[in-house]
DNA sequence: CTGTTAGCGCGTTCAC
DNA sequence: GTGAACGCGCTAACAG
């Protein structure tokens, strides 16, 4: 046996693995990959060797050759939102199925950034994107996604104009299911909606929403709350800070996402006004909504289920549509349910 | 010109390039990556035409060539964890300067599909790895890495006999600082140290300097409060929930992150204890600790420091050691100080 | 300055 | 069953 040089210590191939037996590459590879034209016994012997070397498998090459994509990027402001992390272990899982993996990348929320990130995954030939837009983005910003043709899905905030599908919540619905709590449970006559940003996505819409719901049910809108804030509680809780030494404190408010009300609890507590003199209900529904004092009242868009899609929707033979669930109200004690005053 | 197949859809090369503008392949290759070797008026011309045919770099073939890699893993029990989300960012920052980037993986603390994971990384030619390892992982589960050899940094967790270097958190220091606060500050009489898991990491050395330091300064340890949970809020809620039925609340806890201590002060409230029975002290110093009521003092670790530590690491020029930062206690109510009874 | 030739590590015919 | 030859998209050596 010709076995002194072991372990070359940088990257054993195929090639050596076939000369060390004295047989054909393709003999190796067709062995390596179990196909049954090869004699178990030469197989033993392929797989053997190649372990003895230390060799291992090159998949990027592999994909190389076989034009198979296998990395899929998820481009979002902020890998530190627990929206997200629940979002991506759903994409993982999705894509687990189809042997492809994520990576996760953050744009800080700056368009520049954004544009940097989308270009380079472009260039590692990503077998698709799924992004959720940076403030600002314009469609333009979105151009090389489609000159690349690579397959793209925004999750939460649309881009008009980018022509990318999107997996967002259902926002209509998600506003209706709390006012209805609010409304029908504690008879609240006034409401505010807190949070979010943008003249574009979710805040938008669930604003539309949220005012039609008021207007339908006769409760007053104050106006005031509905300021723009950054989706941290840290944001939350200083723009909540501000408007509680201008402004009053509403009956009852609605929380654009679990961790802007987060802050806002926190603010409440630092004006040191109890938790109880508002009814808050938040719109999420991560693990932390149940951990905050009060516990959150909020209507669950499961991030995780939204994460699937993501992954589904990206595979060509995958879906043209989403398999939405509907959201679902989670009653805790921050809207004022469940006890002690 | 011969300009009629536009966007052949499926991925222009630079051969389709360089073959529109009848010149060498090789020409076009330095052009793109703007060697000065070429002519400016030349480049330009391959600038356009790359550009006109919707030609993108493929940056996987150019890696395979040079045998370079790009990729980083990040391998964590719980992406979901803020802890990992700031890690995650100071592992990309690092990476950015060295043109790699990080894939993120979750491992649901299995060790076996931690195995998965890992031996797909290896296969995709990773640049390295960063693990937080799951509970009972052993070193024969990192074989792989060796016998590829993987460049590879432990993180919180050590695997012992791994051989792979460690960027953990300074505990006995961490306890130090802890406990001198409330010793000193507090004077506290009695303490206990609550929650983390494992036969291993960081839970044994904390509560051997835990111990070190009660004996030290005659203080009681409450060793009931020393059980297993899990890392996350909900597990630590759960547990404590249990352990108020049936044990005394101590004057003071140490928790073993600001994660547990969430949930312990979320079982607290469930318990209509108030939260100034007790001196909480917790570690990490994530973001969500300044959110909570009351608000958390803790050890802070500089998560994303450490993160970046890893990726310098990483590289085979890096420095040998970790630049660690100590670690730094930020004051808050959870202990008892700054206000309100 | 530009073009030619030879690979990187692997998968796929299609002969033998 | 096995092996030779070619190509995936790009880079590197050396010519010219």
């Amino acid at each position: 046996m010709t076995s002194e040089e072991d372990r070359p210590s940088q990257g054993v191939t195929m090639r050596q693995v076939a000369d060390e037996l004295g047989i054909s590459l393709s003999t190796v590879s067709l062995a390596l990959r179990g196909k049954t034209v090869i004699a178990s016994e030469t197989r033993e012997r392929v797989l053997r060797e190649a372990k003895r070397l230390g060799y291992v498998y090159n998949r990027s090459a592999a994909n190389l050759r076989q034009r198979r994509r296998t990395l899929v990027g998820l481009v979002v402001p902020d890998i530190t939102n627990p929206f997200v992390g629940e979002a991506a272990l759903g994409l993982q899982s999705a894509l687990a199925e189809q042997g492809q993996f994520a990576v996760l990348a953050n744009t800080r929320d700056e368009v520049s950034v954004q544009g940097d990130v989308i270009a380079s995954l472009i260039e590692e030939r990503a077998a698709g994107i799924v992004l959720i837009p940076a403030m600002g983005t314009e469609s333009e910003d979105l151009a090389l996604i489609h000159e690349s043709n690579t397959p793209a899905v925004l999750m939460n905030r649309d881009v008009p104009g980018s022509g990318l599908p999107l997996v967002g919540t259902e926002d209509a619905e998600i506003v209706r299911v709390a006012m209805d709590h609010l409304s029908e449970v504690h008879g609240i006559k006034e409401a505010a909606y807190f949070g979010g940003i943008g003249e574009a996505g979710p805040h938008v819409v669930r604003k539309e929403a949220f005012d039609g719901e008021l207007a339908r049910r006769q409760i007053k809108d104050v106006e005031a709350w509905d300021t723009f804030t950054g989706p941290n509680p840290a944001a939350a809780c200083e723009a909540a800070s501000s408007l509680l030494k201008t402004e009053g404190l509403p009956e009852a408010i609605l929380c654009h996402s679990d961790s802007i009300a987060i802050g806002l609890i926190r603010a409440l507590d630092e004006a040191r006004i109890p938790a109880d003199r508002c009814a808050i209900v938040a719109i999420d529904g991560i693990a932390a909504s149940a951990m905050t004092t009060p516990p959150l009242t909020t209507v669950a868009v499961d991030p995780a289920h939204m994460g699937r899609d993501c992954g589904r929707l990206l595979r060509p033979s995958g879906p043209a549509e989403r398999f939405s669930l509907p959201p679902r109200l989670i009653v805790r004690r921050s809207c004022g349910c469940g006890g002690r005053a």
